[in-house]
DNA sequence: GAGTGGTCTAGACCACATC
DNA sequence: ATGTGGTCTAGACCACTCT
């Protein structure tokens, strides 16, 4: 792990412990260098993180500020932090509905850079987390990514699968959401009332060799849907 | 602007005028750095916008390519590229339904960093575009900081006004999207159904300043609803 | 003017992918 | 072994804020 990261760790979590408190501004930049033992790009790198996640602000000029905000809250947007900790749901109460290949359509094709006609396991999985209904996953799958995909794999997690037997790595998801009308055993199993719509999240995710892994569908209901985020100006 | 984010820039037009095409391999590192005359370390700044925008992938050992992704779709993608370009949509057919001031509770208090009890304007009003209802929108802006807030402001561009006429900057937003059933004018502006849910993008913006600017809820027919957002992993 | 961040460079050295 | 990106450093110089 390189240094700017083990750094930026550090003083995430003095900010969490409130070692740095809320509004309080923090050493100036030559001092923490010579805290953490580090050069000034290498803090530069380490604090970038920490802004992009919405800890902290620096402002030339005046200094480097510990944002004035509930540090619990902070800790549940959508960022690279937190991408891999989002795929940990993947082991609760799933329902394989349906399983099967199917040769992709040109909308699939696009979505996951592969000819239309390829082939892709079409997935639909019910998801109950502690018993109540959360989500509706639809997953396509190139099959030339994983030839040996198993019906146990699906029912447990399949983000574990990838990482610890595939040794693959997700580099990046393209995240998109919109709201749809289910169809009746969506409405059924969301417990849905008539016109409500589901939450959808499609996702496209990357690996780092460049392949596109899956696209993927999670519909939520809205009582229960919830998507942070973080954006800074440039 | 810094030489950096002129590279990319560059770089990045270059990529949606198909001069470097979808898929195609870029020229390594150093030749990058001969062609755009500069440094290897502002290069990779360059090139790390462009990661982070989803428009291509580093890959170490193997070279940097352009993503395999429609370039138009890509343009879409909620970034610190587009935050600013969101706000243009300000200028359309605006109802201004409440102006008022008021002392903020303790919710207010937490999201705006002042004390419960300052006082806030609070604004709702109905937007249109294209004659097309769009989004009812309330939002509440501490009084200190911008002590002469007028209707006439609220019926343009709240965004330019801020922006041009107090020469203020918009660092960083906080994004939360959740759904709710609306009250009945709401219901009715949007034009939905019994049972129907709106999509709601709360934002807090913070200025350059460190001061928060506004806690904002947008609140949108899920039919018309998109966001679009790239994450990449650490 | 003093304090503080931001940008850029040159160069050393490391890590991973591919052949 | 070679090609390619990633990390880290030392130091020069610039830009903004505050008082």
């Amino acid at each position: 792990m390189p240094k700017y990261k083990e750094i930026a760790d550090e003083i995430r979590s003095k900010i969490l412990n409130n070692e740095y408190e809320r509004g309080q501004k923090l050493p100036y930049e030559y001092m923490l260098c010579v805290t953490y033992h580090c050069n000034k790009e290498t803090m530069k790198k380490a604090l970038e993180i920490l802004v992009k996640e919405g800890y902290i602000i620096r402002r030339r000029g005046s200094g480097t500020f510990v944002k004035d905000n509930n540090p619990a809250e902070l800790d549940t947007i959508i960022n690279s932090r937190s991408l891999t900790s989002r795929h940990r749901h993947d082991h609760i109460d799933t329902k394989v509905v349906t399983f099967e290949v199917i040769p992709c359509n040109a909308f699939l094709a696009e979505k996951l850079h592969i000819d239309k006609g390829d082939f892709v396991y079409h997935v639909v999985r019910y998801r109950k987390i502690n018993s109540q209904p959360y989500v509706v996953s639809v997953t396509y799958i190139p099959l030339s990514l994983i030839p040996n995909l198993k019906l146990e794999t699906l029912k447990h997690s399949f983000y574990e699968f990838i990482t610890n037997k595939m040794k693959m790595k997700i580099q990046s998801t393209q995240i998109t959401i919109t709201a749809h009308q289910p169809n009746e055993e969506e409405r059924s199993f969301l417990e849905l009332k008539e016109n409500e719509p589901y939450i959808q999240e499609a996702c496209v995710s990357y690996l780092t060799d460049g392949h596109v892994l899956e696209y993927s569908m999670d519909r939520i209901n809205y009582r229960n849907y919830e998507f942070k985020t973080n954006i800074i100006n440039q």
